[in-house]
DNA sequence: TTAATAAAAGATATTTTTATCTTTTATTTT
DNA sequence: AAAATAAAAGATAAAAATATCTTTTATTAA
């Protein structure tokens, strides 16, 4: 569904917004820790997320990773987008370019209320709506 | 979504359904021109269909592939299954292995809904379900 | 029973995705 | 200012997915 680079995009974001949410940074090491990832790996992912504005970061001492106001809003699907671009929420499920409503695939009009939902569900969660749930432990980021 | 490999497959064992409905076999060059795909590449994973029973197929002169009654009643399910695997169906959207009801990753429920639907979606239509619209020129499977 | 046809099988190549390692730059604290 | 910290940036590597090429086997038709 998404790729591994956008999951680990999204539970990077998550875990950043709920370890952040006291007004404090999150150092890389603690987010790979955090969320199983590659240290490397998510180090160049939040590279990117910062550079399109979804992610804060300051370097040195008590730097890290955190969530500016504005950032805190963003949704799932702003975050999926940023990484895997809208190809789940526009394209053809099977693959044809010139797929549309007058040309379409035998998927299409099926598929249309799918991937619809799935937009609608992502684009209605912002980054910050699982910190109480998280906190609670009541749902997790990794194996625990 | 789906692989590309699955992408290919999906679109080739319903260009073979429409193509072999006369009981004809059809080639893998006029299935690889059919449905816009490598030749070499939708070939091997014709194999593989073959190998596990989704398609049938027949050596030499008027040789080619074809469905057999039963494989015709195969879902859609049944091919993204055989290719990709059941992880689109099951799989955490996190990318969580440990991820279940009691250990939940922060969108488990929200995607349950949407894979529910995606698997029924998917398992309510067979390969041979779009003969009709494919004839009456209503649907599309290449840029045609 | 030979030639032609077409898929199966095996080997190799390319591209994309995922992952790692090293060096540089910015920031803070002493 | 110097030392320590932490992200940014750049380079490289490994793995997986996608694609291509060649040889073999099965089948049919002449």
């Amino acid at each position: 569904m998404f790729s591994k680079t956008c999951k680990y995009a999204i539970r990077a974001v998550i875990f950043i917004a709920h370890k952040s949410a006291d007004g404090s940074r999150v150092g890389i090491k603690e987010i790979a820790k955090g969320i199983d990832s590659p240290e490397h790996f998510i180090a160049k992912i939040l590279q990117d997320l910062g550079k399109r504005g979804l992610v804060q970061s300051l370097k040195g001492p008590n730097g890290g990773f955190y969530l500016d106001e504005v950032s805190k809003k963003h949704t799932l699907a702003d975050v999926v987008e940023a990484i895997d671009g809208d190809g789940i929420f526009t394209g053809c499920a099977l693959g044809l370019k010139q797929c549309s409503e007058i040309k379409p695939c035998p998927l299409h009009s099926k598929f249309k209320t799918i991937r619809e939902q799935l937009q609608i569900m992502l684009g209605s969660v912002t980054v910050e709506n699982f910190n109480d749930e998280l906190n609670a432990g009541i749902s997790y980021l990794r194996r625990n």
